[in-house]
DNA sequence: TAGGCCATCTGGTCCT
DNA sequence: AGGACCAGATGGCCTA
């Protein structure tokens, strides 16, 4: 309820995860063909996501609590509805005190799992902006940031194509310093 | 208006 | 036993 505006205020709307989720791993030829292609790109020209500002408030808002309240975004009528299956199935652990309880000190719980829960994923949160900010992707407060999953494919096509990058350079390196007379002659500083 | 994305709640399971 | 993690459900907001 109160909660939901102090969060993310953009709403991000990804670039198509399928875009992300494409090359990245073209290895066989000669290594990064991602580079041009997805990372920077990924964002097909219309739909370039970005972050900063956005940031920066959403992490600062992370920390701040709502109003605890149960059904706190008008989500279903609290124990009403659940008052049964609560009863019946329980949580497995605490079974056994749940029993014992009574109506307030069970929501009293209730208000301290879900406050967890929702410290949880603000940390998560939290987490995926610090991922954002490491992305090759345009960042500014004009545009909207990177939906998670879109983040998170993004992510992996990046790593995929720093370690095609990381092995091209080894692969090069290792033909410079090859004790192949050739190869070693090529490289010298032409003297005269 | 439909679809996408998200936050939150909730019960169950796993881990320490 | 308590907390972390997870997945399903639900409702709100935003954009095309």
């Amino acid at each position: 309820m109160d909660s939901d505006a102090s969060l993310v205020s953009s709403r991000p709307s990804s670039p198509e995860p399928d875009d992300l989720f494409l090359p990245a791993r073209s290895k066989g030829s000669s290594g990064s063909a991602f580079t041009g292609g997805t990372v920077s790109s990924s964002t097909p020209s219309d739909c370039p996501p970005e972050l900063s500002a956005e940031l920066r408030s959403a992490m600062g808002s992370a920390g701040a609590h709502p109003g605890d309240k149960l059904g706190g975004s008008g989500f279903k009528s609290s124990s009403s509805s659940t008052s049964s299956s609560t009863s019946s199935a329980a949580a497995s652990s605490t079974k056994k005190d749940k029993k014992q309880m009574t109506e307030p000190e069970l929501q009293q719980l209730r208000l301290k799992i879900n406050s967890r829960e929702r410290k949880r994923m603000h940390d998560l949160n939290i987490a995926m902006d610090g991922l954002r900010e490491v992305m090759p992707y345009a960042h500014g407060p004009s545009v909207r940031k990177l939906s998670k999953i879109a983040t998170l494919l993004l992510a992996r096509n990046y790593i995929l194509m720093l370690t095609n990058s990381l092995e091209e350079m080894k692969r090069l390196l290792h033909i410079w310093v090859s004790p192949h007379p050739l190869r070693t002659v090529a490289l010298l500083p032409v003297s005269r």
